[in-house]
DNA sequence: TATATTTGCAACTGATTGGTTTCATAAATA
DNA sequence: TATTTATGAAACCAATCAGTTGCAAATATA
């Protein structure tokens, strides 16, 4: 199943994972005590931000921690970048980016 | 129906329209043109683009020109802060954030 | 005025989503 | 060893999603 940083990032539930584990890592079940789901349904979505290497797993005994994988979270912020030239004014340095980007299209 | 900025852009179709519509205002059908979908299709995306305040409208005789709403954009950056301040190693500025969110939650 | 163009909306469809309950497995503990 | 605890996986379900086709309305053009 192909996994995607933005769709991960799509339902609220996750973000609020994310908010939470950002601050330090977490069990399934001391996660699950924020939400008004079940364990087994914040499994689901731990699942799916794995799967979108959004957070890695730390094993310790039978429990498991939960941690965020920054460095992904910065694919989002990537992606940005090209607007936040645009709100900011930077034009001279957005036609810089939109040259990078049409070349990475045609090496692909 | 309730749209989120969010849900919006975890579909890669409104992702690359939302590109192209950054550099220029486009109508439906110009924008149509650059994908495999229908005209309908993407005539669809700009629905939720639009119900969400991602994009506004410019109506201009029998065509309607879309055009990005920057400051939409800036909600998601807003979220990547309190990230952003963990990757690039600014824990202080994190505390103070999170203080403040904290305080943010209590008042609502 | 008759016709072509641009667009949004409605109805339908198959796939995906987020949730549930039930179960299996592995580790800690009595 | 027997039991409790922590977890993931499977099967199921209602709701939503992204796409389609067909249509209606409004504007431009012949």
């Amino acid at each position: 199943m192909r996994r995607d940083v933005f769709q991960a990032i799509a339902d609220p539930t996750r973000r609020a994972i994310i908010a939470l584990i950002a601050l330090h890592a977490m069990t399934p079940n001391a996660l699950a005590e924020h939400f008004d789901t079940s364990r087994q349904a914040v499994s689901k979505h731990l699942r799916i931000l794995t799967e979108c290497q959004l957070v890695k797993q730390e094993v310790k005994g039978r429990e498991i921690y939960y941690q965020l994988e920054v460095s992904k979270m910065k694919e989002i912020d990537k992606w940005l970048e090209q607007f936040r030239m645009i709100w900011e004014g930077r034009f001279n340095e957005l036609d810089n980016v939109l040259l990078s980007l049409k070349t990475k299209e045609n090496e692909s």
